[in-house]
DNA sequence: GCGCCATATTGACATCGTCAAAATAAGCCA
DNA sequence: TGGCTTATTTTGACGATGTCAATATGGCGC
């Protein structure tokens, strides 16, 4: 699904974009994010919290959500858009989008034409477009 | 939000549609149907529960969330897709897609350019696409 | 180091959705 | 119409996800 040796940044990487973002930087987030990373696709909290008590890191449930959000809010994560249900987290690659499969529940990634945001415009009248994510649904290629 | 008088289909058209699927017309189903109809705009399965109670129709909660998976399953409903949260459920119009703002929370509904699904294409590969939502984040009008 | 204040922790709690078993009623047919 | 079959509803408990408030901890500027 990643590319091999695409594990995510360093925590000297993930220190400074948190610093960046005036954000201190401890030892929750650092453990949520390589959490996440080792992981690698589609995850949600809950996948996080038993990955770390996996790894006999002691980071309460309740960091887990508030690093995820905080993760997010500098651009270390993205929640991965795959409609209504638990939310999902991936780290941060490009920008893309998601394809739902109806029977095997699997969410896949599907790379974006522009690869930044906002990749659609919004019509007028509306609001300020930031971002424009995509969810696709159907049969994947296995089910199919 | 909608145009006036876009209060949904008749009773009859209802029963019409869910006979034509091979399903049984029951009170809790249509009740669900009028309940989410004359609330308009994006609901949950709890909204309506609650927009029931106030209508003093006797439906249990379970019954409401079977009932707008089978509205839906016929194409009575439709889900909207707000991105990752409780499951919102709206009258089916035309095909479109929604518009979050991040500071105020309203989900708005933005016309689909096609009206049809699926209204973009999946690149090779990967499935085959039966729709794509698109879900717009940013500032809205409003609170811009 | 010291100390302030952002963050982490804890446990309870709210919300959303699902399950299984028993009761009800929709729609077919005589 | 009335009975029959079985889809559907009901009920109450349950699991998963996420949040809250209060207290404890520890990052980082000084």
């Amino acid at each position: 699904m990643d590319a091999p040796g695409h594990r995510g940044l360093t925590d000297r990487e993930v220190a400074e974009r948190l610093r960046r973002g005036g954000l201190r930087v401890t030892r929750p987030r650092l453990a949520v994010y390589r959490a996440l990373a080792a992981l690698g696709g589609h995850r949600s909290a809950e996948d996080v919290v038993a990955e770390l008590r996996r790894r006999r890191e002691r980071v309460s449930r309740m960091s887990v959500y508030n690093a995820l959000a905080t993760l997010r809010g500098v651009g270390l994560l993205m929640q991965a858009n795959a409609g209504p249900g638990g939310t999902l987290y991936e780290t941060r690659a490009a920008w893309h989008h998601h394809f739902v499969c109806r029977r095997c529940g699997r969410v896949l990634d599907v790379p974006c034409v522009r690869g930044r945001r906002p990749c659609l415009s919004l019509p007028a009248g509306i609001g300020r477009a930031e971002e424009a994510q995509i969810v696709f649904r159907g049969v994947c290629r296995d089910c199919g």
